[in-house]
DNA sequence: GCTGGCTGCCC
DNA sequence: ATTCTGC
DNA sequence: GCAGAATGGGCAGCCAGC
C-alpha cells in the first residue's frame, strides 16, 4: 500500500529496509515491502482489538469505562503495591485521595509516583538515556541554558523596524519559551518566522530540564531528532517514547504535538504535526480508545466562544465544563506542585507569554530534584489524563475546589514542564494554539489513517454524528481492510437520539446582495426569532432537547417538554426550532433577556423537520420538509407550539423583503432568514455555515439600528494575540451638566490591529505596553496613573484609566437593562443602568467634542424607542398597508410610501432610509440613531415630541 | 443562611 | 454573538 | 473564504466565606 506522493499531508518517512527479507525498498514512502509484503511500519507487540461490526450503531459509553481489573496494567499496579506493602488506595484512576500536599514530601511523592515502575523501561540501548535517573539530582539549572526550545513568541506591537530588531535580540537572549503558544508576529517579515521554524527541533526529547541533564550523550544520539514539523520520523527509538508497553499513549505526545502546532502559523505545518502524531499511534497499532483520547486532548476546548471543555461527545454528559477556575483551583495546584509562592508565580507571569508558561518556568526551576524520590518523568498517559479531567468535572459539593486542586497537583507532579504547561492551558480552556477538533484534528486523523479520505467527507460524517469514536472506528476499519474510506464514512448517518450539527445561516449585510447571490428563485423569508436554538428528538411521549452546541437542555424547559410530550402523540421526529419567551409583560422588547430567566411560559417556534417516518429527511428539499412539518406534525392544538412566520418570495422581491424585515423587527424578531426552498438540510461540518440560508439581521443593515457616540474611559491589557495592546476598552456616556462619565459597555470588537497599536502608544507612550512591564509609566497625554478621571461612574476596575476627550462611534444590536453598567441608572430601575448587546467599534469621531458625546438621557431615550419599537413600527406599517396575511397577494400601491428617519438635534439628519414600494430604492444611508416616525402621506406617528426633518423623494 | 464571585452556556 | 487577520 | 482568536452582555447554578 503506497501513500500518494502528491498528497499534501504525506506520511512521515519510514525505514526503507524490510525487517523480514531485508530488501531495500525503491520507494522510501512505501509502507509494505515490495518483495514479501511485510509491513515496514515499526511494530509493537500489542494487537489492536477487533473493531465493532458496524459503525452505524448506537454508541456505547466506552469512554468512561474504567479499565478492568484483569487489565495487565492494572494488575501490575496492584502487584506493585503488594510488594511495597503500601495501602491499595492509590490506583491510576483515583489520584485525588491521599495525594501529596507538598512536592518535597518524599513519602508522598514516592507513593504518588508509584505507578511509574509499572512502565517497564525499554531494553537498554543508546536511546534509553532519556529514562535514566539523573546523576546529579540537585543540580540547579540556569534558565537560559535550560531552555532548549527557542522562544518563538513574537509579540511585537511595534510597527517601526528598529523596535522589532530589538525584540528579536531580546527573544534570542532570553530563550524563555518552554511551550510556545501561537506565534503572533505583527511584522510582515516572513524570513523571521522561517528562521524560527528551522531551528525548532521540536521537543519530544529535549524540552525539559530532566532531559537536559542527560546532556552530551543524548545530544549525540539526537542527530536526527524527532521533528513534528518536518516529517522526520526515526522509528527505531520512536515508539517506545510514545507508547507504553501496554499500548497506552503518553501525554507527552500531546504536549510535543501541541508545542509543534503552536510554533508555526502555517496551517499546513500544523496539520502535518497532527497527522504525524496520529501516524505514530497507527504505527504502534494503538486501540481506538487511545486515538479517541488523543484527539480530544489535542483540542479539549469546546469552542472559543464559551471556553468549555470537551473530552467526550457533548451529548454524553450534560455538564461539559470542568469547573476549574484559575483563582479557585488551578493557581493553588500550581503552587503546590512547584512549591512556589504566589508572588513568585506573579513575577514569572511577567516574563512569560501566558500563565501556563510561567508555571512551567517555575517547575523547570525545580529541576530534577522532584524525580529523586523514585518518580519517573513522563509517565502520564492520555487516557489517564482524560479520565482524571473528567473526574474533576464530576467533583462537586463542599470542598470540591480543594479536592480538585489536589488531584490537579498530583497530575502536575508527574508532568514535565512542557506537559504541565499544556495541562494548565487545558484546564484554563484556553489552548490558543490554532487548531480545533472539528476543523483540524479530525481531518488529520483521517489523513493519518487513510490518506485517500477527503477532508470534506470526515468532517461531514462527524457533523452527522458528532462522536469522535464513531469516526475513528470507521477510519480504523478502512485502514485495516484497505477499504474505501468514503463508503465507510457514508455509513455514519444521522441517528435518532443523537444530536446532529444544526444547519447554520451565513450572514448577509444587504438585501440586494443576498437576493443576487441566491442560486434559486424560490425563496422563503422566515422570521428570525430571538431565542435559543433547540433540536428536539421526540419519540412516543418522550422529548429530548439539545442546544445549538449539542448540549442536552431537556431539563431547562420542563413545561415545554411536558406540552410536547402530551401533544405530539405517537410520532418519532426530530424538529429544528427556536425557544422564545414572548409574553414579556412590562419588559417590552427584552425577549431574549426574558428567556434566560424564565423556564416556564416559553413557546416553541418550529421551522424544520429532520426526521420523519423513521428516517432522516435532511436530503429532502426544504419545501418537502416544510410540507411534512405543516401537514403531519404541526396540526396540534397548542398555543405554545407553532410554525415560524414566513413568506415565499422570488429573487426580484427586494421591496417585499425590506418590508418583511420591518415586520420582523416590529415583532421583536432579530431579522429574517432567507432560505432557498429547494435546498437540503446541509450538514457539511461543525461550524460550517451554509449559503442556502442567509440571515439578515437588522443591525447588519446600516441605518437600521442605534449607534452611540461614546467616550473611552479605561481599559485592560489584552491577552494572546492582543497582549501588547489595550483591549477591551471601557466606554461611557457623558453628561455635560454633571460632567458624569457613566460606563456603558466594554468593547473589543471592530478595532483593527493597526488601531490598537496606535491607540496603545497614544495612551502608554512610545514604549507601548512594555512601559507597564518595566514600570516605566507616568501620566501621559491620555493616561491617568492613579485611578479614574473625575466624574467616572463605574464598578469596573480598569488597569489603565484615560483622560476623557475622545469620542468613538459604537454600534450595537440592542440596548439592555444592565446589572453592572451605570449609565442611566435609576431611570428605569433603581439598581440597573443601560448597556449594549453585541457592542462593536465603528470609527473614531474626531469631529465630535466631549460635549457632543451621547448623554445618559439620550441613551435613555434610545432605550425608550427600542421598548416601543413594536408599537411604532406597527403604527407606520398599518398606516401604509394592512398587515393581513393576504397582503402579499394584494397589488402594490403605486403611490410611494416612505419611512423617514430622523435625528434629534440641530443638525440635519445625517441619514435616512427610504422604503419604497416602487422598484427604485435609495440605498440606506448612515444613521446614528433612528426611529421610524412618519409616512410621506402626512400620517405622523411620534414616539416622542421631536423635531422632524422630512426629506422628499427628490432631495438627496 | 446569605452574599459575592466564579464558571458555563446562551445569545 | 461580532469582528479582524493570516493562510 | 475558511479557521481561529479575542472577547461583548447577562443569566442560573454552584461554591466559599462570612
Amino acid at each position: 500500500k503506497k501513500i500518494p506522493k502528491n498528497s499534501l499531508l504525506s506520511m512521515p518517512s519510514y525505514s526503507s529496509t524490510c525487517p523480514k527479507c531485508t530488501l531495500i525498498q525503491s520507494d522510501p514512502m512505501a509502507c509494505l515491502c515490495e518483495l514479501c509484503g511485510a509491513s515496514l511500519l515499526p511494530q509493537v507487540a500489542k494487537k489492536r482489538r477487533p473493531l465493532p461490526p458496524s459503525t452505524n450503531i448506537a454508541r456505547t459509553q466506552t469512554t468512561t469505562k474504567k479499565r478492568k481489573a484483569n487489565d495487565p496494567k492494572q494488575r501490575s499496579i496492584l502487584s506493585f503495591f503488594r510488594k511495597q506493602g503500601e495501602p491499595m488506595q492509590m490506583v491510576s484512576s483515583d489520584l485525588s485521595e491521599g495525594a501529596s500536599t507538598h512536592p518535597f514530601d518524599g513519602k508522598d511523592i514516592h507513593s504518588e509516583s508509584a505507578i511509574a515502575p509499572t512502565q517497564h523501561l525499554p531494553p537498554a540501548s543508546d536511546d534509553d538515556q532519556d529514562f535514566h535517573a539523573p546523576t546529579q539530582p540537585f543540580q540547579e539549572e540556569h534558565e537560559n541554558t535550560a531552555a532548549v526550545a527557542p522562544a518563538t513568541q513574537l509579540y511585537n506591537s511595534d510597527t517601526d523596524d528598529d523596535q522589532n530588531e530589538h525584540d528579536v535580540k531580546t527573544k534570542a537572549d532570553l530563550k524563555l519559551s518552554i511551550a510556545p503558544t501561537q506565534l503572533y508576529d505583527d511584522n510582515d517579515d516572513k524570513s523571521k518566522t522561517e528562521a524560527n521554524l528551522s531551528i525548532t527541533p521540536t521537543q519530544l526529547y529535549n524540552d525539559d530540564d530532566d532531559d537536559k541533564l542527560i546532556t552530551d550523550a543524548t545530544v549525540i544520539n539526537q542527530e536526527e531528532p524527532m521533528d513534528l514539523l518536518h516529517d522526520k520520523f526515526e522509528s527505531r527509538r520512536g515508539l517506545q517514547q510514545l507508547v507504553s508497553d501496554e499500548g497506552s499513549v503518553y501525554y507527552r505526545v500531546i504536549a510535543s504535538t501541541l508545542s509543534a502546532v503552536s510554533s508555526t502559523r502555517s496551517r499546513l505545518s500544523k496539520e502535518r504535526a497532527l497527522v504525524n502524531a496520529f501516524s505514530w499511534l497507527n504505527s504502534a497499532q494503538c486501540e481506538a480508545e487511545e486515538f479517541e483520547a488523543t484527539a480530544y486532548l489535542l483540542a479539549p476546548v469546546k469552542d472559543s466562544q464559551t471556553g468549555g471543555h470537551r473530552l467526550q461527545p457533548d451529548f454524553i454528559s450534560p455538564e461539559g465544563g470542568l469547573g476549574l477556575g484559575w483563582r479557585s483551583v488551578i493557581e493553588q495546584a500550581i503552587l503546590d506542585a512547584t512549591g512556589c509562592s504566589r508572588s513568585e508565580l506573579t513575577n514569572a507571569r511577567k516574563k512569560a507569554s501566558d500563565s501556563a508558561e510561567a508555571a512551567a518556568m517555575l517547575l523547570k526551576r525545580l529541576g530534577t530534584r522532584r524525580w529523586c524520590f523514585g518518580g519517573k518523568p513522563r509517565t502520564l498517559t492520555v487516557t489517564e489524563v482524560r479520565d482524571n479531567l473528567l473526574k474533576l468535572g464530576l467533583m462537586n459539593g463542599p470542598g470540591a475546589n480543594s479536592r480538585k486542586s489536589k488531584l490537579l497537583t498530583s497530575l502536575f507532579g508527574r508532568a514535565t514542564p512542557n506537559e504541565m504547561a499544556w495541562l494548565i492551558r487545558t484546564c484554563n480552556a484556553h489552548m490558543s494554539c490554532g487548531i480545533s477538533l472539528e476543523a483540524s484534528v479530525i481531518p488529520a486523523l483521517a489523513q493519518a489513517l487513510n490518506p485517500r479520505c477527503p477532508t470534506q467527507e470526515v468532517r461531514a460524517a462527524y457533523a452527522r454524528r458528532p462522536d469522535v469514536r464513531c469516526v475513528i472506528d470507521a477510519l480504523l476499519q478502512s485502514n485495516n481492510n484497505n477499504d474505501d474510506a468514503i463508503s465507510i464514512l457514508k455509513n455514519i448517518g444521522v441517528s435518532f437520539g443523537i444530536p446532529l450539527q444544526p444547519m447554520l445561516a451565513t450572514a448577509g449585510n444587504s438585501i440586494q446582495h443576498a437576493l443576487r447571490d441566491f442560486g434559486s428563485d424560490q425563496i422563503l423569508a422566515e422570521h428570525k426569532y430571538d431565542g435559543q436554538r433547540a433540536q428536539i428528538h421526540y419519540a412516543d411521549g418522550t422529548t429530548t432537547m439539545y442546544s445549538r452546541k449539542l448540549d442536552e437542555i431537556t431539563n431547562k424547559y420542563p413545561q415545554l417538554v411536558h406540552i410536547l410530550n402530551s401533544k405530539l402523540g405517537n410520532k418519532c421526529i426530530i424538529l429544528d426550532a427556536e425557544i422564545v419567551a414572548e409574553n414579556t409583560d412590562g419588559e417590552g422588547g427584552q425577549v431574549f433577556q426574558a428567556l434566560t430567566s424564565k423556564r416556564d411560559d416559553v413557546s416553541l417556534v418550529v421551522f424544520d423537520l429532520l426526521w420523519f417516518d423513521n428516517r432522516c429527511i435532511c436530503d429532502l428539499p426544504l419545501f418537502e420538509r416544510r410540507r411534512l412539518l405543516i401537514e403531519e406534525v404541526l396540526p396540534i392544538e397548542s398555543s405554545s407550539i407553532r410554525l415560524a412566520k414566513s413568506i415565499q418570495i422570488d429573487r426580484n422581491s427586494l421591496a417585499i423583503v425590506q418590508k418583511e424585515l420591518m415586520h420582523a423587527v416590529a415583532a421583536n424578531c432579530e431579522g429574517l432568514v432567507l432560505k432557498q426552498l429547494d435546498s437540503k438540510y446541509e450538514i457539511s461540518g461543525v461550524g460550517i455555515r451554509s449559503k442556502a440560508w442567509l440571515k439578515l439581521k437588522k443591525d447588519y443593515i446600516e441605518g437600521m439600528v442605534d449607534s452611540l457616540d461614546l467616550v473611552p474611559i479605561g481599559g485592560w491589557r489584552g491577552s494572546g494575540r492582543k497582549s501588547n495592546w489595550i483591549s477591551p476598552i471601557l466606554m461611557a456616556t457623558y453628561d455635560q451638566e454633571t460632567q458624569e462619565l457613566a460606563c456603558v459597555s466594554r468593547v473589543m470588537s471592530g478595532f483593527s490591529d493597526e488601531f490598537y497599536a496606535a491607540f496603545t502608544k497614544r495612551v502608554l507612550g512610545p514604549k507601548g505596553i512594555k512601559a507597564t512591564i518595566e514600570n516605566d509609566i507616568s501620566d501621559l497625554n491620555l493616561l491617568i496613573r492613579n485611578g479614574p478621571a473625575p466624574g467616572v461612574n463605574t464598578s469596573e476596575n480598569c488597569e489603565f484609566w484615560f483622560k476623557p476627550g475622545l469620542v468613538w462611534e459604537i454600534r450595537a444590536a440592542d440596548i439592555t437593562l444592565s446589572p453592572t453598567h451605570r449609565s442611566a441608572m435609576g431611570i428605569f430601575h433603581a439598581k440597573r443602568g443601560l448597556s449594549l448587546r453585541f457592542p462593536r467599534f465603528i470609527r473614531e469621531r474626531p469631529d465630535k467634542r466631549l460635549e457632543q458625546a451621547t448623554s445618559s438621557s439620550q441613551f435613555a431615550n434610545f432605550y425608550r424607542q427600542q421598548q416601543s419599537r413594536g408599537d411604532t413600527m406597527t403604527l407606520s406599517i398599518s398606516n401604509a398597508k394592512p398587515l393581513d396575511d393576504d397582503e402579499k397577494e394584494t397589488p402594490l400601491s403605486s403611490k410611494p410610501k416612505r419611512r423617514i428617519l430622523h435625528e434629534d438635534g440641530e443638525q440635519v439628519a445625517r441619514s435616512l432610509l427610504v422604503y419604497d414600494n416602487d422598484a427604485e430604492l435609495s440605498p440606506p444611508l448612515p444613521l446614528p440613531s433612528s426611529t421610524v416616525v412618519a409616512e410621506e402621506d402626512g400620517d405622523v406617528g411620534c414616539v416622542e415630541q421631536r423635531r422632524l426633518i422630512l426629506l422628499g423623494a427628490d432631495e438627496s
